[in-house]
DNA sequence: TGTACATCAGTGAACGCGCGTTCACTGATGTAC
DNA sequence: TGTACATCAGTGAACGCGCGTTCACTGATGTAC
């Protein structure tokens, strides 16, 4: 479209552009071609122009985390919105994550990054509070009677690193056999999330 | 000691001693540091010497993550070692991958960037081969008569997803307060494990 | 035991590269009168 | 409605940097006779 009507001088949208790009280049080649520049290249702009926009290139690095945390963000509503409450809703908004991470990898492992060094508190990333809320709210609809808060937090915080370790791990070259033997990846990960005991009530719970 | 005795003209174990300055590098300063530039000038040798050891930076990186492997390993081999047959013997091994991984952070991301793009079976991977085979192992230990293959092999990826997933969450900012709270990192550790449902045999198992 | 010579494992300078960032600039836009 | 001018959002050239890798070299070691 640019060739047909050639962008003009001032771009009107720049911010947005180059977050979008950003994210284009990360699915295309990868965390390790997210420069600057290549951004600004693929947004059509000069090397400096990003700067008008931002500090530096950390702080587009995290618009472009926090958009795919806004992302997830939306994935985790819908499922939870199509499920009934209680152990299904879980499983759904848990399934709903690892989807999301497995088709998303480049940009997972840039929010992954993010995390490590930014919290959600950080007010640049509203996208990471929100999924931070929402795991947290889909490990209650299977919480126990006599669950303490702190049980409660746990239990959040298990569920969420099985999933995510689940993803991270489905990128590993050890486990290319096994999905190819149970028809791809999202058959895989739903084979290996059936394993997972922490979606819910430990004892000998229908369905877990 | 290098100011003792000045390292001679032939160094006589520089493979061994580049891999060992990448190791330490890789704790001091982060993945991000580890050029081949900074690992050579940290052996005390030209930034051309390395070559007469490794095709190349990808082949040195290769063999740190491998005796990264090789020594996680060994911590299997001593909590399986030191606990008894059964489920106490794979919460003590899942225990032991979860306590590496926390205590050796830049090292392990290394490890799993290089499972990302090698396969085990990769000849110059002994070491990862070794801990995927205990890993297996460890899941065995609880394996339910009437488990086939193919769910043995899923838990097991099961258990290893939620392991590998809690270590990599455990560096997440968001999680300071609680680990804080909680009085430290071990601590932290040993209290999701709890919380985590897959060690073991489903059904009110007794310590799950 | 001594010597010639091949081989091995270093050196240090140089290469081209892409990077993040800065700078003085200029074209376009918005506002005051 | 027209004009002067401030401000905004671009340009493009340049900066210094550290990187992986190559090259011709040289010092040390091992081997054959």
């Amino acid at each position: 479209m640019s060739s047909i009507e050639p962008r003009p001088y001032h771009h009107g949208d720049l911010r947005r552009a180059l977050i979008e790009a950003a994210g284009q280049l990360l699915e295309a080649e990868g965390p390790d071609a997210l420069s600057l520049r290549a951004v600004a290249r693929d947004a059509g702009v000069s090397p400096a122009a990003p700067y008008h926009h931002f500090e530096d290139k950390s702080e587009l690095l995290t618009a472009v985390a926090d958009k795919g945390y806004e992302e997830l963000a939306e994935h985790l509503r819908a499922a939870r919105a199509q499920s009934l409450p209680g152990h299904e809703r879980m499983t759904a908004m848990h399934a709903a994550y690892a989807s999301f991470a497995a088709s998303r990898r480049a940009l997972y492992r840039l929010m992954t990054a993010t995390a490590r060094t930014r919290s959600p508190s950080n007010p640049d990333l509203p996208g990471q509070a929100a999924v931070v809320q929402l795991m947290s709210e889909a490990v209650s609809e299977s919480r126990l009677p006599e669950w303490s808060e702190t049980d409660e937090l746990l239990a959040g915080i298990a569920a969420w690193a099985a999933i995510h370790g689940l993803a991270d791990l489905s990128t590993f070259k050890v486990l290319e056999p096994i999905k190819a033997r149970l028809g791809g990846e999202q058959a895989f990960l739903k084979a290996v999330m059936e394993h997972l005991g922490v979606f819910g009530p430990r004892p000998g719970q229908p369905g877990a």
